[in-house]
DNA sequence: GCCGACTGTTGGCAGCACCAACGAATTCGT
DNA sequence: ACGAATTCGTTGGTGCTGCCAACAGTCGGC
């Protein structure tokens, strides 16, 4: 070994805020994405969605996870090729797709929402649960910030 | 206008740390991005670590910026093709290739820096100076809790 | 002198977030 | 009532970021 040099990150880069905030969530996602195994974060929200939301549309679902459209129908693909979920044409208005959760899906959410819990702790452990608390709280208040100006 | 749903995100994905962490960065990820305009995050890492470590090898700078061997080889190469950095084999390790930022990548560098700063207000613009300390205080110790299990 | 390790390079993959366009269906404006 | 605008699902792309595998050239330790 040839005595490394330690290889600290540029000082510019090692107090950038934006690049902390980056990072960690890379770090964590990493964390959460192990968790959830063979499954990926869109069809766990996706899960969730079609859980508390009951029989919704796909758009419906899409927006309350605010992710696109077309993503929507590639994690339902998924969800509904495993069984998880139904998808039915909406007679009321023949646009759109109803979407269920079926009894193996709401057996696999709840599987699921044990996973994430457990990786919450984890993610999460060098913090008090005051910390985690203000944590989330300044977060919040960035994110909505960054989401009413649309 | 037919009274939407507020479409708000499902109760499990609303209190969960791992998502708001993931989704705020995304939301500043996004402002860094505008902000660096031509340029990709990848690329003001390698100049800033270029600028700091001075001469250095590619995976000297790899290795300070977290980033892969091969991610390094293709931003190095468009900075290259712009002027901003030279490659040149090292004489005395020739499998090394040593990289120095040119005139006009020290230029570019310190433009992009007030660019990142300028972001860095506006990312955070919802934070007190106070809180923005708290906030990088505890991501740097869940960053460095994860990063140092390797 | 050999074998293991390191370096740069190529080429690939997955996840997430987007965007454009399209046909079918519905709602709005008048 | 009827045409225009909008919504919905779908398809098929793009870009950024973070990886990984393989390979040839080079160096270091033994």
């Amino acid at each position: 070994m040839t005595a490394r040099p330690a290889a600290q990150p540029p000082e510019r880069l090692r107090r950038l805020p934006s690049r902390l905030l980056t990072r960690t969530a890379a770090q964590v996602q990493r964390l959460v994405a192990e968790g959830l195994g063979e499954y990926r974060t869109h069809h766990y929200a996706l899960m969730a969605a079609a859980a508390e939301l009951g029989p919704a549309s796909q758009a419906a679902l899409g927006q309350a996870c605010g992710m696109d459209r077309s993503d929507v129908v590639a994690a339902l693909d998924d969800l509904t090729a495993r069984g998880l979920v139904r998808r039915a044409p909406d007679p009321a208005d023949r646009r759109r797709n109803t979407v269920v959760l079926t009894g193996d899906g709401e057996r696999a959410l709840h599987e699921l929402d044990a996973r994430v819990q457990e990786v919450q702790q984890r993610a999460f452990s060098p913090l008090t649960p005051d910390e985690r608390a203000v944590l989330a709280d300044l977060l919040a208040r960035v994110n909505r910030h960054h989401a009413e100006a649309e």
